[in-house]
DNA sequence: GAGTGGTCTAGACCACTTA
DNA sequence: AAGTGGTCTAGACCACTCT
């Protein structure tokens, strides 16, 4: 008898305290969900909820016939926002400028083509621009876009809106790879960024895909000031 | 009258089709629950379920009242898994080493206690200790703990185990943040990780909670050689 | 074969938000 | 005030997997 309404947020907790206190130990098979629905006093389907819940967030493991156990060796997933650049800077408050520094097709190198999992050499639309924020530069973009997935990307300028922007709107994608590493500035990364060669960078890498398509390769350099901050 | 059994998986599959073909327009309200569960044949509940999975990938946006709308800007977002340092490194098929550098209670500078959010400077746990794959540095761990959650770690020695896999077993958290960086070695790292001081690294951080209270702050430094990556 | 979780239904009430 | 999504219930059947 609880003072609290049965609800599958409230089972979710109890349940989840049990865990963390040790209450239910790692790898215990924990009871059924008859006998859990019984002893909160709700319907089978609230504590289904809750038991789904705390196994999709990696507390638990639930297997037909075998029943449900407290993870031995917890998967733990935290999530990001993947980044929008514009999005980024104004959500800080800053001003977004763009700058668009060359637009070319070319023929792409070796080793875009092999990261885009292109057989044979191939002309790619190549953009290289850079992202501020209050005037600042804030990220070097070095993208290359596949115009045989994105035919649009031959005609489109990239003067006034980014790349990445523009791909929102005329590329969705359902894969993507993401890429995260700590580099030395450029030469080249380097003016750009307004900071020394050699000056460490933080490096983001990321390849997107239309089913098996690929769309688009991007490096985006940012100065050793920037933060990736995600929670939980 | 469909070939398809409704069931909450093709009816998300069905509306995400039309999202993804633009029948259904970003900014666009969509049906109501009721319609949509006469639509596809289904009880309401299914169609709730269908939406709200949906609603938490970022597509929809719902408001009682309101209604359920194709979102604008959908917010998309990336899962990395809790990085482990020993998996990561068996996860390679390399060899793992653990090494104690230090392990001493200490009254803790006043700016891990403001990232840990202690009011008053306490004694904390520190262990600094380094990880290894294949004899070669891959990782300098340095750990700020807080025995007034995790009361045993006071007594822990961290000669065989690292603090990452002891809290495992001992003290499982609740909320956690990361952070993911750029910087310039120090000597002290340099010297551990074997590069030059001014070397880029990359460096994680992350801080963990047991509801609102702070167990552990970590700061984790990679040579530039490493890479995070992560799917979808 | 039997027991567990996975899902669906039909109906109900509630909470929130906007008109 | 009213309409929409959020959640709960009780019951049912199914799918998987272990014995």
């Amino acid at each position: 008898m609880s003072t609290e309404r049965a609800s599958f947020r409230t089972i979710r907790d109890e349940m989840s305290r049990r865990i963390a206190e040790r209450i239910w130990l790692p790898g215990a098979l924990i009871p059924g969900e008859e006998a859990l629905a019984r002893e909160f006093g709700a319907a089978r389907a609230t504590v289904n909820r809750a038991l789904q819940e705390l196994a999709r967030a990696g507390v638990l493991e639930r297997k037909r016939r075998a029943g449900t156990r407290v993870a031995l060796h917890p998967v733990r997933e935290a999530r990001f926002i993947i980044p929008r650049v514009r999005q980024e800077i104004e959500a800080r408050g800053s001003e977004y400028r763009y700058q668009l520094l060359s637009c070319e097709e070319e023929l792409a190198p070796e080793v875009i083509c092999a990261r885009l999992s292109l057989r044979t050499a191939s002309m790619l639309v190549h953009v290289r621009c850079l992202h501020l924020a209050d005037r600042v530069p804030y990220q070097f973009e070095d993208r290359w876009i596949n115009p045989q997935v994105v035919p649009d990307a031959k005609f489109a300028t990239f003067r006034d809106m980014g790349p990445n922007e523009w791909l929102v709107g005329h590329a969705p994608f359902s894969n993507a790879e993401f890429t995260f590493m700590a580099a030395a500035a450029s030469d080249e990364e380097a003016g750009l960024l307004q900071i020394r060669p050699g000056d460490p960078v933080f490096v983001g890498e990321r390849i997107t895909w239309m089913r098996a398509e690929p769309i688009t390769l991007v490096h985006m350099v940012h100065p050793s000031s920037h933060r990736m901050v995600t929670q939980l």
